[in-house]
DNA sequence: GCTTCCTGTGAGAGCGCTCTCGCCCGTATC
DNA sequence: GATACGGGCGAGAGCGCTCTCACAGGAAGC
């Protein structure tokens, strides 16, 4: 009689079936034949039932939940407020999710919360958590506590990963400079707590010692300020330089500011590469070369690794960074 | 014995406190005391005791959960990607949060699927919802099936909103570039379905009657490349344009480089002013002015709304979209 | 010394669902 | 015709918590 919500009680007397068949028809499963399915589906239809979610995941102890979870390694607050990253990420899971029921729980977190959260989280009822930056001993340590677990972002050796081939990236980014004649090829890395910004540096460094060149680089903490002033130091030490590879476009589009200012031509005098294929590249002037993650995919993959079941320790995939060519580059003909 | 979760149970009884005692020292609510509280308190620590979110929604009927729900707008899944708007917007809510227990769950949503989801959002346990992108009728829908509901676009009356003046930015905007001595100002407005894009348009509207100037227009689809191409078409019709103002920096950033392109020189033949002061904005070359919307100021009132109580229908705030002067209209006292 | 009124505590009834178990009945098997 | 089997269905026991209510015991008032 009550206005509040109806029940799978209600449903089951309305389709003069017992609580059980009722949940066996919403549930899909099997158990349950022909005419009764359909008297509970017109009864639900009817009553305009919905199932009650924190009963459902009371009752079967099977939770619906995804965690996505991210302790900003870099700016507290500002990296999230300002990076299109996790948008991505976000944008990746969804469409996996839609079908399932399963729903998508977003934590940002700062690095004095972040244990205490974590723990929460492991503790909770949970179909895994996605880790889209983190650092390796916090991840660790989740994953001792939830065994269900990926991590976007290389870091601890046992946990599952679906990491972009960072160091690759920027082997190849560096490559690309050389094959367009460059020799006075510089790089601005990312902060050294980001295991992302360390894998760029090794790949910058293996590139660079593969080729035979001189290893010209400052830190740029992945802000675009951090860019443009990098470039303004390492323009003083090195006016002669004629590449920047840069470990993230945010920083690129800076290091373009720079050297506009600089009365720099790009690509003309000096060619920019940056990282990540954001909007930075796309919204720099002239847009950046970079090399493109699949982040969505790798989002999509760890999703797919936590609807399907089991996650095996130590588990990782490797998506290779793709070679996005804009005008920042010129063009690769010149080569 | 098990190792299964300690449950309330486990905690009342090492306690040596009942259940509800052990319930009223966890949820920090009055009638337990002094030795008891601390007894408690030992107990959990010692167990590791961590109540379980499910059955605490299903007993309370308390649900502690927030949902923040986007439905492009736009291009289909492109524009959560690409854009860095919902990041501002969980970044803005995050603090709010992370004391109360209170939980972010985030939908997003195609055109197709939306009214679905939105009615199992309704049915279902929430705090209440926050609706970033969404058209106005459903949000009214939405907003008949759900009380709690706080929108940041502006949509329809009923909706409570906290929406950012948008007519009033697009006035500031074509404002200013007039007193720079701008007389040949254009504008590129974003897609109609976008109510904010709409009240940008009557801003920029209102800004050209009052001050008595051409109005020059063109669409342009909220993408880099919609604001590119608008240019070279406004371009072909109006050669000696020396202004525009462009209703979203995404778009802006096309125009630039657009202009940049067509010979033109940023800030000294054409100025460009921007909207929603994103990454695009300081990532393009040179950084753009632009209307600064205080988003995180949005969503953060927005939650507060929700976790305070009762949410008035109509209600309604208005938070001021804000000028940033970047190099895109350039100096200030050249007015 | 009796009633009255607190305040602190515990017992126990649900919240809405899932899932196991056992019953019933129809069919196959001997 | 008796026994065995199996599939469809319902009864009912939880899942872990919150919250109402009854009760015990001490302070206060007459």
């Amino acid at each position: 009689m009550s206005r509040s919500k109806p029940t799978i009680d209600d449903v089951a007397r309305v389709a003069g079936v017992s609580r059980a068949t009722a949940s066996r028809v919403i549930n899909n499963a099997p158990g349950a034949s022909g005419p009764l399915r359909a008297r509970v589906r017109e009864a639900v239809a009817e009553l305009g039932y919905r199932p009650n979610e924190a009963a459902r995941a009371l009752a079967s102890g099977r939770p619906r939940v995804v965690d996505v979870i991210a302790v900003s390694c870099n700016l507290p607050g500002g990296w999230l407020g300002s990076n299109p990253y996790y948008s991505r990420v976000l944008a990746g899971m969804m469409p996996l999710l839609e079908g399932t029921g399963a729903q998508l729980r977003v934590h940002a977190l700062s690095h004095e919360t972040a244990a205490e959260t974590l723990d929460e989280i492991a503790a909770g009822v949970t179909l895994g958590a996605v880790l889209s930056d983190i650092t390796p001993p916090l991840a660790a340590r989740f994953h001792r506590l939830c065994r269900r677990v990926v991590s976007l972002v290389p870091t601890a050796a046992t946990v599952p990963a679906m990491v972009a081939d960072n160091i690759g990236g920027a082997y190849t980014a560096v490559t690309q400079l050389h094959r367009l004649g460059r020799r006075r090829i510089a790089a601005i890395h990312g902060p050294a707590i980001s295991t992302c910004a360390a894998d760029r540096r090794i790949g910058h460094l293996r590139a660079v010692q593969r080729l035979g060149l001189a290893e010209i680089s400052a830190d740029g903490a992945f802000t675009r300020e951090g860019g443009y002033h990098a470039l303004q130091r390492l323009l003083e030490l090195h006016p002669d330089l004629d590449a920047v590879f840069v470990a993230c476009d945010l920083m690129a589009a800076g290091v373009v500011q720079a050297l506009t200012a600089g009365g720099r031509r790009v690509p003309e005098d000096v060619s920019v590469i940056g990282f990540d294929d954001s909007v930075a590249a796309v919204c720099a002037n002239p847009p950046l070369t970079t090399m493109r993650l699949p982040v969505e995919e790798m989002a999509a993959a760890a999703v797919r690794l936590l609807l399907h079941g089991d996650v095996p320790p130590g588990h990782r995939e490797l998506f290779p960074a793709e070679l996005v060519l804009r005008h920042s580059t010129g063009r690769l003909t010149a080569a």
